[in-house]
DNA sequence: TTCTTTTTTAAGAAATATTTCAGCAGGCGA
DNA sequence: TCGCCTGCTGAAATATTTCTTAAAAAAGAA
């Protein structure tokens, strides 16, 4: 699955690719109009991430120009603005979704599988860390030919640890993003949940582990031999 | 391969789906102008087949405005009107094709295939996997020499699994194939039809289950030895 | 219409996931 | 060394999800 982001802030662009690629989509950077429309026109993109304002030709001129050429890619336009004229005018211009920065990522994320997921389709994506591979569709963890299915809590915390590659997660954290705001649910929780996944782990024989650091959350790190 | 009919009259729009569907086509139905450019702009359609006469908006209007706003696809219009100046003004108005009711089966088909073939692809006429296969034109599910008749939805919800080869189906995408995207039918609908199907399946002595990955989805899997 | 098949609904049973809790182990300071 | 704290894990308890039926409703055929 192919991404083309045109964007001209530099550190949004990497922040997007890096975001996207996480979830196993393959992406392409540009920084202006003009680029966006030879990348567009030369290469077949799933969808384009398009800022409205750029260098040298401005995303409403990019997508006509695209359009006027036949290239029907999905585009999400992405505008700090946010009077409700533009909207209109981005989805006038032949966008197909469209969002304000700033945004944030499930509502990217959201968006994205939205626009790239065809009726009846299923997308595969994965997310991949040093020998681990988890499937975002299907919830199964593997490592070469071996998997193990994960259920949905496992899920949801091993996801986050991924998402955030090689950083310390605060139990809070996982918290929050395994059991929601306002649950009821203590670090035993995730202490056992912590326990399911090393269990897992320790099944795949993965060079990954579970590390606590005391009483601020945990790390996963790759085993020295 | 999707094709999008607008057609009021409930009648002929339920016979032109059924027709369609039984040659492996997806068909969504809409009545009206107004959902028509919904749809058409919504969704990517491999065809619309488009009704001159319609309420709220007529044919011609619908796809110029769909037109301006560059969705491409493929129209066939549909016209009960017999004088040559309708044909001229469909075809001007940027329909594809033109076709007079009534019409008759085969001509509606070669009609289609003409504007679906453009892109190179085939329509298939069953679908096969493992020691199974889906004849999508009488909905027949065999191994070797045995069948079962499935009925049109149990055959819809096995033919979500069989176009997705390996990949884990989630719930709502077996809603939205085989309910539809706005209708009442719960997760317990799934579950009755997936468990029609596990029968069938099993009547069949197909190598081939349904695993319930839960929270999820559902999957095809090739049993263990 | 009447008969047949398909689809929906609903409820209890079964399966699975999640939570809770108790006991244990290691680290650390008194 | 002894408590005390934090973190880990197994097992039981609980909650939730999913499966299977059967019957009712709807759709379709004769």
């Amino acid at each position: 699955m192919q991404i083309l982001v045109v964007e001209d802030e530099l550190s949004l662009a990497k922040a997007l690719k890096k975001i996207l690629e996480q979830q196993g989509y393959f992406v392409d950077c540009v920084h202006d109009g003009l680029s966006a429309i030879d990348y567009a026109k030369g290469l077949e993109y799933n969808l384009i991430i398009l800022d409205v304002m750029l260098p040298k030709l401005d995303g409403f001129e990019v997508i006509r120009i695209l359009r006027k050429d036949n290239v029907n890619t999905p585009v999400l336009m992405l505008t700090a603005r946010t009077a409700t004229g533009d909207k209109v005018a981005g989805l006038n211009s032949g966008a197909d979704d469209y969002m304000t920065k700033p945004f944030d990522t499930d509502e990217l994320l959201a968006r994205v599988g939205a626009l790239t997921r065809r009726r009846g389709e299923v997308v595969v994506n994965s997310i991949k860390y040093e020998d681990l591979s988890l499937d975002v569709q299907s919830a199964m963890l593997s490592r070469g030919d071996q998997s193990v299915q994960l259920s949905h809590k496992e899920f949801e915390v091993l996801r986050t640890f991924l998402m955030n590659p090689g950083m310390t997660v605060p139990t809070e954290t996982l918290l929050i993003n395994g059991w929601g705001m306002d649950s009821e649910a203590t670090d035993n929780n995730v202490e056992v949940y912590i326990s399911f996944i090393r269990k897992k782990l320790k099944y795949l024989s993965s060079v990954i582990s579970i590390r606590k650091i005391p009483k601020i959350g945990y790390r996963l790190e790759v085993n020295r031999s």
